[in-house]
DNA sequence: GATGAATGAGCTTTCATTCAT
DNA sequence: AATGAATGAAAGCTCATTCAT
C-alpha cells in the first residue's frame, strides 16, 4: 500500500468517488460505499479528504481541468471557427460517450447540487478553466470576424446548453441514435447560430 | 381547516414543497420542513401525498402541465415560427423570473435526480404534455417550411438545452443583465439554427 | 345505518377484528384497517370500542363464550369421560377447521400478548367461563371414577396445549394430514393419560 | 470496546434482546430500548443486525440450538423411554424456570408472530435441530417397542404442546405450585399417552 | 497510514386517538 | 351516530464522521 504516492491514492479515490457519485448521485452515494469501491477504509479514506463535500469539489475541479485541457487544444489550432466548433462538439460528445461518468457528474451533481459547492465553488471558481477556454475560443472568433459579436453568456449558454442537454436525452436513453450521430447536426446548428452575418 | 377542498390543499402543499425542493434541493428539504412550512402536522402531510418521492412526481407533473398549457396557448397563434420562437423564450424566461421555483425544480431536482422519478416518471412520462407541445411547434415550423427539417433531438436539445442553460447561469448569479435582457439574443440564436435556408 | 340496535353493531365490528387479529396480529393490524373492513368509519368505531385494547378484551371474552357454550353442552350429556373427551376434541378441531380465527385468535393473541391483555384480563378472567367448563368435566370425571384423580393443572394444561398445539402445527401447514383426521389419536392420548388405572 | 471478538459482541446483544422481547413483546420492544440495554448505541446495532427481524431470527435459532444440545445428551443416553421422558419434562421445565426467557420467546415470539419469522423461518427450518431430537427421541422409543407406532405429530404436538400449556399457565401465575413440582405427574401423563399397550 | 467499531442526530414513515363538523 | 382530517409522539433505520488501536 505504501508503494504508491498520496497524491495517486487521492486519484483513485476521486476517480471510484465520480463514477459512483455519477451513477447513483451525491447523497444516495454513501462514504461506505466509496471506501469498498475501493477496498480502503472508511477511516483512511477521511486522511485523504476531510470531508464528503471536500471530495465532491475536488472531483469537479479535476473534470474541469481535464475538458479545458482539450479545449486548450483545440483553442491552439489554426483552423476557423467553424471547424472549432465541430471539434469542441466532438470531445464533448466523446468524452460524454467513452466517460459517461465526467459529463454526468457534471450535469448532474455539480450544476444541481449548490448546497454542496457553495463553500469553496462559489459562481464557477470551481470550473473556470473550463469557462475560460469557451471564452477565449469565442472572443477569438469574433476578433477573426467569423463569429457575430454578442454578449459571452448568450454564446456560452448555447454551448454548454445545448451540449448538455443532448447529454441528458442521451442518459435518459431518449435519443434514437448514438450520441456520436448528432455531432453535425449540432455543430451546424450552433455554427449558424453564432456565425457573423458576413459568413 | 374544512374551509378548504382535499384538492385545493394538496396544491397547497405541492406549492410549498416545490419551493423548498428548488430552493434547498430534494434530500435536504426534510418532511417536517415541508410541514412546518404549511402550518401542518407530518403525519397529516401523509394523508395526501403517501410518500416523498411521490410528492415530488406529483410536482413535475404539475410544472409539466402548467408550462405546456402556455406552450399550447402560443402554438395555437397564427404567427410564424420566428415569432413563435420569441414568445417561447419569453414565456420561459418570464416564468424563469416570476416563478423561478419551477424552472429550478425542472432543471435541478427532475432532471438531475433519475432515482426519484425511476418509477413512475421514466423516460419522459411525466413531462409529455411539455415535450409534445415543443414537438408540434417544431413539426408546424417544418410544414410551412420556415424550419429546416432535422432530427427532432437535435432542435430539442437545443430549445431545452440553451433555455435551461440560461436559466442556471442566471440561478448562479452569473448574468451581468437580468434574464429577460438575454430573450431578444437567444430568440434569434435559436432561430438561426433552426430556420430553413431559403429563409 | 339506523337500522340494526348498537349491540348487533358491535358484534359486526367484534367480528371483523378478530378476523383481522388473527390474520395479520394484533400490531400489524391498524385501526383503519378494521374501519375499511366493516365499511366504517375510524371515528365511528370509537364510538363502540374505547380503545384497540378494550376491542381486543371483549373478542377474547366472547371466544370464551363461544367456546364454554359447546363445551357446556358436552358436560350435560349423559356419557363417559371417554367418550366426552373425544367429543371435546372434536368441538375444538372442528371449530379450528371452520372458524380458524377464533382458534388463532386464543393462541396468537390471547395468550402470546400478555401486555395487552394485563388490565382487565389478568389470570384467566377473561376465559373463565371456558376453565370452568374444563374443570366440570374433569371433576365429573375423577367423581365418576373415570379419571385419575390429580392436580387440575396438570391435566387443563394437557387438554389445552396439546390441542393448541396441534391447531398450531396445523396453522404453520406442518400437518400431513387435515386436523380431524388426528381426532381419534388424540383423544385416545388424552384419555390415556388421563383414565383412572382400574380402567 | 474491542476487548470482547464481534462474536461476543452479537452474543452479548441476542441476550439482552432474547431478555427484552420475552418480557415486553417483539412490536414493544424497541430498538433503543434493546442498545440501552446493552449499553451501546442504536446505530453500532445495526453493524452487528442488519434489522430488527433478522436480530429475532437469530435469537430463535439460538434457542433452537440450545435446547437440542440438552435434547441430544439424553437421546444418548442409554435408559429406558419412560426415564427418557421424564428427563426431558425435567430439562424443559428446569429451562423454563432458571432461563424463563427461553421458553417464552419460543412460545409468546416465535410460535406466535408468524409474520416476523415469514422470510427465512418457514415452516421450522430455524428450529428444525429441536424438531429432528424430538423426532429421534419417538422413533427410537418406537423401535425398541416401547412407545406405540402412532403419528408422528399426534406424538409431538402432545410433547410440545403440553409442555408449552405448562410454562404459560406459570407465566401468568397461575399454577399454585413451581414448575417443578409438576414434573412427575406431566411425565407420567405423557408416558400413558405414547407407551405400548404390551408395556 | 490504516482499520472499522462506535456514535448519535436526524431521517421518513406510521398510527392510535381526537374532535370539529 | 357518523365522518375523516388532523395530531404528534415514536418507531426503525441510516450515515458522515471520529478515534482507539
Amino acid at each position: 500500500m505504501a508503494r504508491v504516492s498520496k497524491e495517486e491514492r487521492k486519484k483513485a479515490i476521486m476517480h471510484h468517488a465520480l463514477i459512483l457519485f455519477s451513477r447513483e448521485g451525491f447523497y444516495t452515494t454513501t462514504i461506505p460505499d466509496i471506501a469498498k469501491s475501493i477496498g480502503m477504509s472508511v477511516g483512511n479514506l477521511y486522511n485523504y479528504f476531510k470531508s464528503k463535500e471536500a471530495l465532491a469539489k475536488e472531483i469537479i475541479k479535476y473534470i474541469s481541468a481535464y475538458l479545458s485541457e482539450r479545449l486548450r487544444g483545440i483553442n491552439e489550432e489554426d483552423i476557423s471557427s467553424e471547424e472549432k466548433i465541430h471539434k469542441i462538439v466532438s470531445v464533448y460528445f466523446h468524452t460524454a460517450a467513452e466517460k459517461p461518468e465526467m459529463i454526468e457528474y457534471f450535469l448532474r451533481i455539480y450544476l444541481s447540487n449548490r448546497e454542496i459547492f457553495q463553500n469553496g465553488c462559489e459562481g464557477m471558481i470551481c470550473v473556470s478553466d473550463f469557462v475560460t477556454e469557451i471564452m477565449i475560443f469565442f472572443e477569438d472568433g469574433v476578433r477573426k470576424g467569423e463569429l457575430r459579436d454578442q454578449d459571452f453568456f448568450s454564446a456560452f449558454g448555447l454551448f454548454m446548453g445545448y451540449l448538455g442537454g443532448m447529454v441528458f436525452l442521451f442518459g435518459e436513453e431518449i435519443l434514437p441514435k448514438p450520441l456520436e450521430a448528432y455531432i453535425d447536426d449540432i455543430s451546424r446548428n450552433i455554427y449558424r447560430a453564432l456565425k457573423s452575418d458576413e459568413n
